[in-house]
DNA sequence: TCAGTTAGCCA
DNA sequence: AATGGCTAACTGAA
């Protein structure tokens, strides 16, 4: 779809001009550059929001206009233009012709006149247009394909005026909007209004005679004073209607085609930009338009050699050694429950020369020759996601050492909310690279590749150059990328944590936990009988046996027009069915086919859960799930196929899924029992230390129950006088804290009233009120900065802070309240999970850890090992971080996963 | 077959 | 309308 953005330079570098004190923005040489600074700034962000595919800015060129030509007093009165306004529209056009966007502007017209003519051309090709205007006559112009971006509040922020919002303002359609206008005036052009006559009326007439021209045949009948001046000014309203007409044929130097976004001149930008000293707005610029603009210059080039059996020792012996980094990219077989598959064939590149090996036809001297070199830290070796293709290695015998990057990670750490860390995406985002292979690049391949085997099966000869390509494109990535990580605790995030991570998750994920298979299936059937059962009641109480419980939509059909209950919040689709919801209907109507339906949603959740767990199990009796790590924007793993992150425990029958984790044995023989390792209220500790807030550093160092002391400093009584009510009143607060909780959101928690909730919030951080000055300053921060930062430096960039969209806006601001926080504790857990192997490989144990649930380790305890691992473990996680409170762990062990909780 | 929506589990 | 995840079922369009 294409996108064609409009915006009215003059104006809005006007209001710029209002809106930002002049005195903040000059120049070292005196040029005031507020002006330029509030257009630049506001273009950005809306080149980000909107993601046009076309862009122009039409400018007035002068006053006289046709509009004056009818009548001298248009746009009278108004105040001599400043003085420090003026130049500054040169320097607006500059950054424009920098950034390759048109600039129009016509004698004897407006700068809406241009936007109503390209607007009209646009439409009438398909396209969508955004236009951003501080005009009101630009109004008339919104339809269905037609937002207008009208700026409030100076520049800060703007109101997107669709059809549906301009009829909610104003009572009339936006193509009526000019008769409205007409009736009731616009002061800033100087077009006066009847007298008497404001938008309420003007739309209540325009409602009873569709038009202006039917006012006007009508306007006998308008009654009472309104229409009585009505009809007296009627030759002026006439007239204000013919000047406010914005004129769509105007006739322009440049169509709609001429306008598609065309790169930028990053030369010119640096230049116009280092001219006016904007800093930070440069690094918004570029920012913003580097994610958009990637365009491939070429295809990879590599040359490389196909290895038949018996040449692999003799090219590795001439091309890879000490220091010389060389990429690796594995092929394997298909995965298994178990984990990846094995390893098939590798690719192979180095600064130069590229390899491609057959795995399957390897001389025992070239396989010799291969392990040495993989397994030598001294050569280095650079991998994207590494952590699959060492698996698949490591299945063939072969042990990988000397990783020095991984691009996936050392992405992640450049961009950590990226959707996918894709190979093509990268090459294409920093070597300005397409990743192709010759059949798809066309005529013009862009591959040189010198064949060895001429007889080679065609599917082979593609996984070669596949592999190859692939592995140069690793090669100059790791160095693009290297060079992206400029600050030091970037990479020593990725050198000491992340990457020694990546073999830790590995041997985790091998390891996978042991399974009660019996009792998982026993369960699995048990939650499938309730579940029939709770279909049945429900079916019962309803007499009906067809409906779908599984369906929102006929649950909606039954609940809403069947049954008659009342209507719960709405969702994209119609009314929610969700538990809460559903709860709140069964309190108020005690209807037994909600108890049912609740009941049902329980059970099928819980069969699901065992379903999902059981298909997961491997021929090895356990369950291996993958860590990602690469997924989570603040830092966090997450656990797919299966999620060993979200098994219940809330519920006791919940619970009863985590006794079928068990304590397994591997191939030198049984293990004793199961180990959970937590921390306690991490991400409160970590508000405490950040904050440096001194009520809740006591509160952690005094070793008293956090919410217990909380709630006596809350509500003004001693820690023993704290009802369980409070308690979890102040829970709940300190949790939502971290999140950017709203009075709103917490009295719904809660079920409070809001103005109880807000008195709560308020009285919460009278007392702690070093919290509510690093949660503000830690936004304020970020907005300026653009990031937020983790103790050991991890970023996280958030362009929304400083966008014009509320939603945006708010939805990145509780982002960086959460993101130093959630990140600090995923940093922490990752250092104590390095040190806790370390720690154990050290002291010589079979002890090893198994699963990782955010802050909490689940291990796996060899017979006799157990009280060595358990201090083992309290001091590696205990000494994670050096913090300004304790870090409290706790500790359990059993049998299961369950009995090992604490 | 696939993508979007809804629901629900965890920290 | 409180952050960060993953999976499954249903649904309508391709």
């Amino acid at each position: 779809m294409s996108r064609l953005l409009l915006l009215d330079g003059h104006s809005l570098a006007y209001r710029a001009f209002f809106a930002l004190p002049v005195e903040n923005f000059s120049t070292t040489t005196g040029q005031s550059t507020n002006a330029v600074y509030g257009f630049t700034s506001m273009l950005i962000n809306v080149l980000r929001d909107e993601a046009p595919t076309h862009v122009a800015v039409a400018f007035d060129i002068s006053r006289q206009t046709f509009r004056s030509a009818e009548y001298a007093e248009y746009k009278a009165g108004r105040a001599t233009t400043p003085g420090e306004f003026v130049g500054q529209v040169d320097l607006v056009k500059q950054i424009l012709d920098a950034l390759r966007i048109t600039h129009l502007e016509v004698e004897g017209y407006e700068a809406d006149d241009i936007i109503a003519t390209l607007t009209a051309q646009a439409r009438a090709e398909g396209m969508e247009v955004v236009i951003v205007s501080g005009d009101r006559d630009a109004f008339q112009l919104v339809d269905e394909g037609t937002l207008l971006l009208y700026p409030v509040r100076g520049v800060s922020e703007t109101w997107r005026m669709t059809p549906e919002k301009i009829e909610e303002k104003y009572g009339v359609r936006p193509e009526r909007y000019s008769d409205l206008a007409a009736m009731v005036g616009e002061s800033s052009d100087n077009l006066p209004g009847v007298p008497g006559v404001g938008p309420k009326t003007a739309a209540k007439w325009l409602g009873q005679f569709g038009d202006l021209a039917g006012i006007v045949d009508g306007a006998d009948q308008l009654p009472g004073k309104a229409g009585q001046a009505l009809r007296d000014h009627l030759p002026q309203v006439l007239r204000n209607r013919r000047l406010n007409q914005l004129v769509a044929d105007v006739p322009l130097e440049a169509g709609v085609a001429d306008l598609q976004a065309r790169g930028w001149d990053r030369e010119e930008v640096h230049r116009v930009f280092d001219g006016l000293e904007f800093r930070v707005l440069r690094e918004r610029l570029f920012a913003t338009l580097e994610s958009a603009e990637t365009e491939a210059e070429e295809g990879i080039e590599v040359e490389g050699t196909t290895l038949s059996p018996g040449e692999s020792a003799a090219w590795l012996s001439a091309h890879v050694g000490p220091g010389q980094r060389v990429a690796v990219v594995v092929h394997a077989g298909p995965r298994t429950p178990a984990g990846p598959g094995e390893a098939t064939a590798l690719g192979l590149a180095g600064a130069e020369h590229a390899a491609y090996l057959d795995l399957l036809e390897v001389t025992e001297a070239d396989e010799a020759a291969l392990a040495a070199f993989l397994r030598d830290p001294a050569c280095p070796k650079v991998l994207h996601d590494a952590k699959g293709q060492v698996s698949s290695l490591q299945l063939r015998g072969l042990d990988v050492e000397g990783v020095v990057s991984d691009t996936a990670l050392a992405a992640y750490l450049v961009r950590p909310d990226q959707r996918s860390y894709d190979l093509a995406d990268l090459s294409l985002r920093y070597l300005r690279r397409e990743l192709r292979l010759e059949e798809e690049a066309g005529e013009e391949g862009t591959l040189d590749l010198a064949w060895g085997e001429a007889e080679e099966e065609p599917g082979d000869r593609a996984a070669a150059r596949s592999a190859m390509v692939h592995a140069r494109a690793v090669h100059d990535l790791s160095l693009a990328l290297d060079t992206e990580l400029a600050e030091e605790a970037e990479r020593r995030l990725l050198a000491e944590v992340e990457l020694p991570l990546v073999g830790v998750l590995r041997r985790m994920e091998q390891a996978g936990i042991a399974v009660d298979l019996p009792a998982l299936e026993a369960l699995e059937g048990e939650f499938g009988d309730a579940m029939e059962q709770a279909q049945l009641d429900a079916w019962e109480s309803l007499g009906d046996d067809t409906v779908n419980l599984g369906s929102p939509k006929q649950l909606q059909v039954v609940l809403f027009e069947t049954l008659g209950l009342p209507k719960t919040r709405r969702t994209k689709t119609g009314y929610t069915t969700d538990a809460d919801a559903l709860a709140g209907l069964y309190a108020q109507t005690e209807h037994p086919f909600l108890e049912a339906l609740l009941r049902h949603r329980d059970k099928a959740r819980l069969r699901v859960t065992a379903e999902g767990l059981l298909k997961s199990v491997a021929d090895d009796g356990r369950i291996h799930t993958t860590y990602q790590q690469t997924i989570a924007a603040t830092g966090r793993l997450s656990s797919t196929e299966p999620n060993l992150q979200n098994i219940p425990i809330r519920t006791e029958e919940g619970r009863r899924l985590r006794e079928i984790f068990v304590v397994g044995a591997d191939a030198d023989g049984p293990y004793e029992a199961l180990m959970s390792a937590d921390y306690s209220q991490i991400e409160m500790r970590i508000m405490a230390h950040l904050s440096g807030d001194e009520g809740l550093t006591e509160a952690f160092r005094s070793g008293e129950d956090l919410h217990r002391f909380v709630g006596s400093r809350v509500f003004s009584v001693a820690p023993d006088d704290v009802t369980p009510e409070m308690r979890s009143k102040v829970k709940a607060m300190s949790y939502g804290l971290a999140y950017g909780l709203s009075a709103f959101g917490l009295s719904k928690q809660l079920g409070i009233a809001t103005a109880e909730a807000k008195e709560l919030m308020d009285e919460y951080f009278e007392r702690f009120g070093g919290v509510r000055d690093y949660l503000r300053d830690i936004v304020g921060e970020a907005r300026r900065s653009g990031f937020t930062e983790t103790l050991l430096g991890r970023r996280r960039y958030l362009p929304d802070l400083t966008s014009d969209n509320r939603q945006r806006r708010e939805m990145a601001e509780r982002m960086a309240l959460n993101a130093p926080i959630q990140g600090s504790a995923a940093d922490l857990i990752k250092v104590a999970m390095l040190r806790t192997e370390r720690a154990l490989t050290e002291a010589g144990v079979r002890s090893r850890m198994l699963l990782q649930v955010h802050d909490e380790l689940v291990l796996e305890i060899a017979p006799g090992e157990r009280d060595l691992v358990e201090s083992v473990v309290r001091e590696q996680m205990g000494a994670a971080a050096d913090l300004t409170v304790p870090l409290d762990v706790s500790v359990g062990v059993g049998r299961t996963w369950h009995d090992a909780a604490h």
